[in-house]
DNA sequence: CGTGCTATTGTACGATCGTTCAACAAGCTG
DNA sequence: CAGCTTGTTGAACGATCGTACAATAGCACG
């Protein structure tokens, strides 16, 4: 033994010095908050590796304990990071989309939130992949996944209905009862889904505008040749 | 102790009985591509928890030693594993397109052959997550997606190019020249590999041969819409 | 059959994982 | 200031990870 141990050390108090508190309380809601954060971070910054008790209290600068006192176990705040993670994605995306007044800037404004920081992010790709490989063996990630996604395909799919509703009254009298919404909504997601995932891959291969003009040529090919388009 | 241990009981051999040798030698690069196998199906049964060497080395059948015998190391392994996969895919993509022998009917083929099995399953999937995972911090992995995935965009530029020339000929005249053949190939890629992602995340959404129809409805427009089509 | 090469085995080791839990202390209350 | 609640700490545990290495044994060959 060469000394005090550094716990014993820290603990004398200089009565010169104004006393410092080692930690600070919070409730327990902040400190979950500040939790689901910190995991979030934590994958943006070490992808799986990140996904560990020790990473994520380091990165929250607490204990390893604590996390099993504000949460029953890793996988519950996993799943409440995943949830976390989703809704603000898809929050972010509905009130970009909601500030625009016609279809057409509603649909601009939401590919321009698409791809553009802080969604367009070789960060966020690290994310999104440590949850897919959980989810096929989690259950309440898959629960939480398809919540969330059920509201990402609305939100689509109203700006795809609301886009041939006008183009159907000013066009040449086509109805949009000749598309099949349902699929022009999954082939709209793919498209978009695989633009930006294909960017956060090789960033250099494109730039984001041309994702948006992409995404914008095909929804106008949609609008224009809206009849015979639900064969399939 | 309640007996002789097991395996010094497996080494008392019955002269009744043939001699049954306890494992069988093979060629090194036998065993390697044994190995390689063995990877992936661990990857596709187990997801990330399959990474790992005694996953591995049991879903081959052999020891947890034999591997430091064959790879350095465990992340060579993995490079390994992923250069095989990419490049069977691959291959097997550009077979099925090279069959046909019309610029439709490759094209045709060619999106028969990704919306099928082998290709079109959630296992295969779940491989990719894995492999994504590791991409961004893994120089190995990120050199041997750049070099398939080259094969990969080239295979794709070369079935547009041929049905943009035939379009050009046999059309009103157009010439390929008004289609940014690069633009093009991402957005064709990004909304096959969106499909297919979406498929293998919720295969109930839609059929396989829808995802065909739309990526074909996709290429038809291209081809129609030629000209100004390059002005992102 | 005996010999040599080496593919293969399986134990051992240190590191790290998620979780538990007794002790500690921050900060409100009286 | 004393007492109490409880958010917080950090050591400890058993399990599992990747790797190393000495011992084993398959099998070709003289």
């Amino acid at each position: 033994m060469r000394g005090p141990r550094t716990r014993a050390a820290a603990a004398v108090h200089n009565p010169l010095e104004p006393r410092r508190p080692r930690f600070r309380r919070q409730l327990p809601e902040q400190r979950r908050a500040a939790l689901i954060a910190a995991t979030i971070e934590s994958l943006k910054r070490y992808g799986h590796e990140g996904l560990s008790i020790r990473t994520i209290s380091a990165q929250a600068g607490v204990s390893v304990g604590l996390i099993n006192h504000h949460f029953p176990n890793k996988d519950e705040l996993v799943a409440a990071a995943f949830s976390h993670f989703n809704r603000e994605l898809v929050d972010a995306l509905k009130t970009a989309a909601a500030r625009a007044d016609t279809p057409a800037a509603r649909l601009r404004a939401f590919l321009e939130a698409s791809f553009s920081p802080p969604n367009l992010d070789a960060d966020v790709l690290t994310v999104w992949v440590v949850f897919w490989g959980i989810y096929r063996h989690s259950r309440p990630i898959q629960r939480v996944r398809r919540e969330t996604y059920a509201d990402y395909v609305r939100l689509i799919r109203g700006l795809l209905a609301d886009l041939l509703a006008r183009a159907a009254e000013g066009g040449r009298g086509r109805g949009k009862g000749g598309v099949n919404l349902r699929l022009a909504a999954i082939g709209f997601t793919a498209l978009l889904d695989g633009l930006w995932l294909e960017w956060c891959l090789e960033p250099g291969r494109f730039r984001p505008r041309e994702a948006v003009a992409l995404c914008e040529s095909w929804v106008e090919a949609l609008c224009r040749r809206a009849p015979g388009w639900n064969s399939a």
